[in-house]
DNA sequence: CAGGGACTTCAATATAAAATGAAATGCGTC
DNA sequence: GACGCATTTCATTTTATATTGAAGTCCCTG
């Protein structure tokens, strides 16, 4: 939740064979992540990748990360389905290779448009319905509930028309 | 997590008496608030507290939402502490009575500068500390790792110095 | 300054989310 | 076209988070 930031953290991290930045990269991207709602394994795949100086294979990242099969198949299935992770061919060599994408404009731009977006549609959506069931409503707290179902609805137009906006700033 | 939005909602909000623009008021605040990490109590405060028309006690939230003492409680305490809600007074009244500050940008500003700045500071010093350890690292290596934090820092100053204004921007 | 609401805390409980790993699937190779 | 490694899926287990409500604290009020 609104956390006053965990107790005095040292090291997260489990995983063997981590050198310093390794640590200190999948730290800040596990904090990076857990803002976004991403579980911890998500945040570990993406900060080792990001540092690696050479793509890695899943083995790879379930061993140095110590995490499951599963996590780490999933986690790369998330971080590549939001443009996070490539996969890249490796010649001669079975098993994909993965590598982070270091735009993280680009990955912040799928973020907003797949995961905000809709919802500003769908809250959008709700706040007419509410326009609507103005109507039924008492006279006496007509007035005032309209008044605050507006300040909603500029808000979301705000946001629907600002949020590419601001990203475009940042990238 | 990254949800494929829920299976056809209908109606998460379990609480008696409350009309169709309450209802539709407090799912989407839960919505929003989740995407901040924030417990669904609080969504649902902050929601019906939004729509109505007159000041609220704790406990009309607890009836109307169906929500425990300790989770109204807690979830005012949080909304506060954010700049979300206040309690207004109410003359010869014992209970305290609590509004919605509609003013969500002042909110926002609360979340970025108390939520997400002090995180970046973390993430700074973690970078340096990075930058410091790169010189043991394997020449071979060395070279694109160093370009790799390069473009953290980037981010993270470019985050430092252009949130503030892309919240100006919104508000 | 005692009694009694109103509010806050917090240990216990209930709920939700993430990690695990065995089984299913896909895919390339011989 | 069957074998075998690589990957995905998903029921189960584990872990983390939110909710509850009884016990504690704080005022106001008389």
């Amino acid at each position: 939740m609104l956390s006053e930031s965990r107790p005095a953290e040292q090291s997260i991290v489990k995983g063997g064979h981590l050198g310093p930045i390794e640590r200190e990269a999948i730290e800040m991207f596990i904090n990076f992540f857990r803002l976004l709602g991403l579980p911890k394994s998500i945040g570990e795949i993406y900060g080792l990748l990001f540092v690696s100086p050479h793509p890695l294979t899943m083995d790879d990242l379930m061993t140095r990360l110590d995490i499951s099969l599963g996590a780490a198949s999933q986690g790369l299935k998330t971080l590549r389905s939001v443009g996070a992770v490539k996969a890249v061919y490796s010649p001669g060599e079975r098993r994909d290779h993965f590598v982070a994408d270091l735009e993280l404009s680009r990955f912040a731009a799928s973020f907003i448009k797949e995961q905000i977006l809709p919802k500003l549609e769908v809250a959008s959506s709700r706040v007419e319905r509410m326009e609507a069931a103005l109507a039924e409503l008492p006279e006496a707290e007509r007035r005032e509930t309209r008044a605050r179902i507006n300040e909603l609805s500029r808000w979301l137009n705000r946001g629907r028309t600002m949020l590419p906006v601001a990203l475009k700033l940042l990238a």
